[in-house]
DNA sequence: CGCGTCGTTGAAGCCGCTCAATAGATGTGG
DNA sequence: CCACATCTATTGAGCGGCTTCAACGACGCG
């Protein structure tokens, strides 16, 4: 755990932040995957007024923790961001990691006290959005209701296709499924989808698929012998796209 | 499967459906749960000009199906509604079961295209809301675009909290579970906490835990030997509430 | 270089699955 | 009202996939 050096003192919602430099929402290459998708330029500006840009978070700091009071959401700027519940005996559920461009911290909206953890996985950074401001700026732009209201949906979308993994597939099937999730989301931010680096550790994967990480350890190797994909410790290089692909059965799209 | 009888013909958005009568969620005694909480009198109406409610459900009839367009979202009324994901070889993992005042839909608002099914696990009715009009409607009314953005948060919690279940507990701690979550809504509704009805099959009940329907009837039997619950087919008892909490450890409300 | 962390691999055990038989509940038609 | 068919639930026996426990190897960092 590296719960020991991390340190919420980054928080741009407490102390005011030096980056009071206007956040460009209009020139940041993530605003068609972002909150800012399909607005225009005027409506940008608003919302850019409220967007406060942190500071790069170090590997192991944290953006937000479970029990901290709910200020507003966050959209990962560069890096990795991993979010996880703690269950009382201390042992962690990882929910989902969140690529550049995803948003996170939605579901506290509605009880205002953040139910998990944020903590980055590299160097990162991201982008804080005050709740109630947005909430605002959101009666007078339609299109940024509208562009929050898909957002919170397409998250429940992926967590629905979490739960049918979790629920319904064996291990080869869920590292599979994995795999071709991060490749497809690489992929969609510009990057190679049959080669990159998994920043999180097998024990992160195992436990956000609900299986142990000798396992996933053991998957990999099987994968790798029957030359559907060559792994070197993070490095992951997809060799049979095809046959990778029909591993999961049980995936509906 | 009861998929040879059912029929989507009922759908409110489709053709004009007979109630026409003014929908009154003023009236309604889910309104403090449902979408209406929070908003006043002038708002209200606004509200029931859009709400169309629907004709009574048969079980096994379906509110929509993977892959119809998507037109509005749901709130349950009266009775059951199960949602779920359909794979590719057939088999389906159930998503969630929705209580009266609770909303189901959520997840097309991006795709515009359910990717789950809904049907009545017993006689059932719903109010049907169309979602270009609400969108609308949100603009004139912060509480309403408020009241939906907390309604999707929790949905979203509720899956983070079914992601730690299914990833983290055993079978025993996932019925557990399952029962109190199922005792505290029916609580919530004005009903017992400790004696209900459980409509779905024990297979129903396997497949959204992750566990086969015999390891459920397994589960419900030694719960029963160990004077925890009491079980007569579809009849809950709970007997030990407080046992029955300690059952579950991994859970963190 | 030595230490700690992370990843891989092996061996044994267990929890939940599979297969199967039975009983109870429900529904139907004669 | 009963005989029969069907579906659901319960219970048992054996098996298998994943976990657990353990040892070892590979990096990376001081």
């Amino acid at each position: 755990m590296q719960s020991s050096q991390a340190n919420c003192g980054a928080s741009p919602f407490k102390e005011l932040d030096l980056h009071k430099i206007k956040v460009s929402c209009s020139n940041c290459s993530l605003s068609e995957l972002c909150l800012p998708r399909g607005m225009g330029q005027g409506a940008l500006e608003k919302l850019e007024d409220i967007v406060k840009r942190s500071s790069p978070l170090q590997k192991g700091e944290v953006l937000f923790r479970a029990g901290d009071k709910f200020r507003g959401i966050y959209a990962v700027r560069s890096g990795l961001v991993k979010v996880f519940a703690t269950a009382d005996d201390g042992e962690e559920q990882i929910i989902g990691f969140f690529l550049p461009g995803e948003m996170l911290g939605l579901d506290a909206i509605d009880s205002q006290v953040h139910a998990c953890n944020a903590v980055a996985l590299e160097t990162s950074t991201y982008c804080a959005v005050p709740f109630s401001e947005l909430s605002e700026v959101c009666k007078e732009i339609p299109e940024l209701q509208n562009q929050l209201f898909k957002i919170m949906s397409r998250e429940l979308s992926v967590e629905n296709q979490m739960l049918l993994t979790l629920g319904k597939k064996n291990s080869e099937e869920k590292v599979a499924t994995f795999l071709l999730t991060i490749s497809s989301r690489y992929h969609q931010l510009g990057f190679s989808a049959k080669e990159f680096k998994l920043t999180m550790s097998r024990q992160e994967i195992g436990n956000y698929l609900g299986i142990t990480f000798e396992t996933v350890s053991r998957v990999f190797g099987r994968l790798q012998r029957n030359g559907i994909i060559k792994v070197n410790r993070k490095a992951i290089n997809i060799l049979d796209m095809v046959a990778l692909k029909n591993l999961v059965s049980g995936c509906d799209n």
